[in-house]
DNA sequence: TTAATCACG
DNA sequence: ACGTACGTGATTAAC
């Protein structure tokens, strides 16, 4: 027999969210919730994989009232509001629904009781399977259907039956019917008799079956009760007319609609779009059994070093610093080989044909790490398969996600050579297994790939930007840059002895001592033990603080604490945890990782070492010059401005550039109608932010509370920003316009962003994709720029043959250690090289500036 | 593992 | 009526 599950979506999606909703609410980065919606797949992934149905059905009440809502209402009044954060997450699990290819239905004045009754009866020769809480269905039941209930929670359900319901409650399922008419169910909009419960009913039941038999008897019944009956016997019935569940809909869809299979790929879109990473986890691909024969060998046969052949590093999961190589595998169209690490080193053939810039891998950078720590001497790979992959969707940030998206064969690289930092002895089959399978991973996506970075435009921008890149990068990382451990160790230890003094003083004030690093125990001292009138939120950020800190003395002392905390671990001591055995710091750069195309700096970051802050800044001493070096710090001034001016064509900002005007000065006597000589330098702060919140696409709710304005006054300064920059409006307009029709928006180098929240149904997911798209072109042309100028001045530096050596990035800056000899020889190779990087219509500015250190090169 | 916080451009 | 700035990574607390 064909087993049918019929869902009531309503009920399950409030169950979901009644389960979820206690404590901190699920939600996005984006602040949409999505714990209903969590909740609901869960209840449904379990109930399919429990029932494994061959058809399903969600039926969900009608938007609109329905009969026996108007009447409820007669009796009730107005029903109860529903929670905002759960009417958000409806259309998501209809969203939900369809991703997953389950047959869902809902229509004007139908209520999913009836719907549900409807295919339960229509379907004799079908088991039926009922999902729902709603005890009003167990009516339904009969020898081929049952109801299934969610208990605890989301994860256990218990089945309802005929026996079970005989067991529990002592009637039939046609006697649910009577139940509900004499007890009422408020969460269903029926009255019932007024003071009669479940236990009254249940005994009323047993001694005379149904309703009608009740009020035939009522004579037999004593005191309060029978009044209770007879008062309320016109709303008994009405209540039981109610109560009965349709069965005769006529619905526009039959058992064969609703056949049911699994939607992998859609799914794991729907995931990944609400952040539920354990689905998304669990939405694994099946793997395609590929068996390639592949034998560790000698030399490398010569077709395999002919023309482009594929070759992947067999390297473990550690960090490139400390990774070992074992050797490599090679593939062409007709051949795999692998050749261990000692022998590859005698065979020429091999060695030469590295150095042909003709082969390809994944992530290169990696394998030029391996290559230089075996002190093999290699060319620039020709195709970066994991580059490629990132430029064309740009969250395929690892190789496993690569994999997984082209649905190529996926062992977990983990399982063979264990965890970074805890490596495990590897079986060298299975390692020349995996090295094989990669290799022919790696030509079934280089083909496929080239031809979609050519139609997409993008071929220039991989092969002119992205490919030179990495060689950049692998320098960069192999540099490194000196770290002087003791200026570290100076300002832990200062550090440490602030952060308890004004932990003592804190302390005093609250009363007892408390974690002042948990925001949950920190809330409750403010806004609880001293009275502090909290926003909307608890809050306890450092700029919700801020606005506190003349309402009690523990707010400022609080702010420090943080101040010196933050500074403390991440940078005093976390940064030393860093410091290799050479005395100096190898960041990665990570090339695959951001939405925009700038590049990451991660383990650790030294893209986020303070500088406003000016006992911050005093880590940046901590970074050093080598003997008889300095550093040489390099940077645009007001890039993305300046790439706004550009792109937009705005001839009235590119005309101050021209003439060297000071941006933020001329956006305030625009915005405040006022002459240079008239702005002050609150006006130019103001327009500082003016200027910034526009490349993010700021409101003017946003820009008041940055501001600490009225939001009107916020207001006016966007209009007369817009009114005295018209081309920058109308392009913000033409690009969130180009983005509804293509769904990206792209750089000046044609990098592409994806952006699918401009057509989400949410308001918020679509504002969120408006900003995203507007600042998009800007943050990633100017991330063109600087990596243009990195490869410039890369290749001028090696053509001038200087020892000095590029050794970090920060987006707009870079930074090199130079010889005090090549001072001025790279002051001239780094500037030009940034200011010609690319010809706009302004002029691009860079500076450069030394000193022993990174404190004092700025 | 996730949320809150804060450092940078 | 609602909610509100783009892009990152590290640390800590708490589940």
């Amino acid at each position: 027999m064909k087993k049918m599950l019929l869902i009531d979506g309503n009920n399950m999606l409030f169950k979901a969210y009644h389960a979820t909703s206690y404590g901190m609410m699920m939600k996005t980065s984006n602040g949409i919730p999505t714990n209903a919606v969590y909740g609901f797949v869960m209840m449904i992934e379990k109930a399919l994989s429990m029932i494994q149905p061959d058809e399903v059905l969600v039926a969900w009440d009608s938007g609109k009232p329905t009969f026996r809502h108007q009447v409820y209402a007669e009796y009730k009044g107005t029903r109860k509001e529903v929670d905002q954060e759960l009417i958000v997450q409806m259309p998501m699990a209809r969203e939900y629904l369809d991703a997953a290819g389950i047959y869902r239905y809902e229509a004007d004045g139908i209520e999913a009781d009836d719907i549900i009754g409807t295919m339960a009866k229509r379907y004799p020769d079908h088991t039926i399977h009922i999902l729902s809480s709603d005890k009003d269905l167990w009516q339904l039941i009969d020898p081929t259907t049952n109801v299934y209930v969610m208990k605890k929670g989301l994860s256990e359900i218990e089945i309802i039956d005929e026996a079970k319901l005989m067991e529990t409650k002592g009637i039939t399922p046609a006697q649910i019917i009577d139940l509900k008419a004499l007890m009422g169910d408020a969460s269903d909009n029926i009255p019932g008799v007024k003071g009669v419960g479940e236990k009254t009913a249940l005994k009323l039941l047993a001694d005379y079956q149904t309703v009608d038999q009740v009020y035939e008897h009522l004579d037999e019944i004593k005191g309060k009760l029978k009044e209770k009956l007879e008062t309320d016997k016109e709303q008994a019935f009405l209540s039981k007319m109610l109560a009965t569940i349709k069965t005769d809909l006529a619905l526009p869809f039959e058992a064969d609609d609703l056949r049911y299979e699994k939607h992998e790929d859609t799914l794991y879109d729907f995931y990944a779009k609400y952040e539920m990473n354990s689905l998304l986890k669990k939405q694994v691909k099946k793997p395609k059994a590929v068996n390639i024969h592949c034998e560790a060998v000698a030399t490398v046969s010569a077709s395999l070093l002919q023309g482009q052949s594929m070759i992947w590093a067999d390297i473990d999961c550690e960090n490139y610093y400390d990774a070992t190589l074992y050797g490599f595998s090679l593939a062409n169209e007709q051949l795999c080989e692998y050749i261990r690490l000692e022998d590859l080193k005698n065979d020429q053939g091999f060695l030469q044909y590295l150095n042909q810039s003709n082969w390809i891998t994944a992530q290169a950078k990696d394998v030029y790490h391996a290559l230089h720590k075996a002190n093999i001497a290699f060319q620039d790979a020709a195709f970066d398969v994991s580059v490629a992959a990132f430029l064309l969707d740009a969250s395929i940030n690892d190789y496993e996600k690569l994999l997984m998206k082209y649905d190529l064969e996926s062992k977990s690289k983990e399982d063979i050579y264990g965890k970074a930092g805890k490596p495990k002895l590897s079986d060298e089959q299975e390692r020349i297994s995996y090295c094989a399978t990669q290799c022919v991973n790696l030509y079934t996506l280089t083909a496929q790939m080239k031809k979609e970075l050519q139609e997409k435009e993008m071929w220039e921008l991989f092969t002119t930007i992205e490919m030179p890149l990495i060689r950049v990068l692998f320098e960069m990382e192999k540099n490194g840059v000196s770290c002087d451990l003791e200026v570290l160790a100076q300002i832990a230890s200062a550090t440490e002895a602030k952060i308890n003094g004004l932990a003592e003083k804190i302390y005093a004030i609250a009363g007892y001592e408390f974690n002042i690093n948990s925001p949950k125990q920190l809330a409750v001292v403010l806004y609880d033990e001293l009275g502090l009138k909290a926003g909307k939120k608890r809050s306890t950020s450092a700029d919700v603080l801020e606005k506190l800190i003349h309402v009690h003395p523990i707010i400022a002392l609080l702010l420090e604490h943080r101040k010196y905390a933050k500074l403390y671990s991440t940078y005093a001591v976390g940064l030393s945890k860093y410091v290799h055995k050479d005395g100096k710091i190898h960041t990665l750069f990570n090339q695959t990782q951001t939405q925009t195309g700038r590049l990451s700096s991660s383990e650790p970051n030294l893209q986020n070492i303070s500088v406003r802050d000016e006992e911050g800044k005093e880590i940046r001493k901590a970074f050093v010059a080598a003997k008889d070096c300095v550093l040489m710090s390099a940077d645009y001034s007001q890039i993305e401005l300046r790439m706004l001016a550009h792109m937009a064509n705005e001839a009235e900002m590119i005309s101050a550039f021209n003439h060297e005007i000071d941006i933020h000065t001329k956006t305030a006597m625009q915005i405040f109608d006022v002459s240079k000589e008239d702005v002050d330098a609150n006006m130019r702060r103001t327009a500082k932010t003016v200027n910034f919140g526009i490349v993010y696409g700021q409101s003017d709710f946003g820009l008041s509370e940055q501001l600490g304005i009225t939001r009107k006054e916020a207001h006016e300064f966007i209009e007369k920003y817009f009114a005295s920059y018209p081309n920058i409006k109308q392009f913000m307009d033409a690009t969130i316009a180009y983005c509804e029709e293509h769904g990206y928006v792209k750089t000046l180098f044609q990098r592409r962003r994806y952006i699918k929240e401009i057509k989400d149904k949410n308001y918020m997911m679509r504002e969120f994709g408006k900003r995203a798209a507007m600042n998009a072109p800007i943050q990633g042309s100017a991330a063109d720029l600087i990596k243009v100028a990195m490869i410039r001045i890369y290749r001028a530096m090696q053509e001038a043959g200087v020892q000095a050596k590029m050794i970090l990035q920060i987006h707009d800056e870079l930074i090199f250690e130079v010889p005090d000899a090549e001072i001025e020889q790279m002051r001239q190779i780094v500037e030009q090289g940034m200011q010609e990087a690319m010809k706009l219509s302004v002029p691009l500015i860079a500076e450069a500036s030394i000193g022993k250190n990174w404190y004092e090169a700025k």
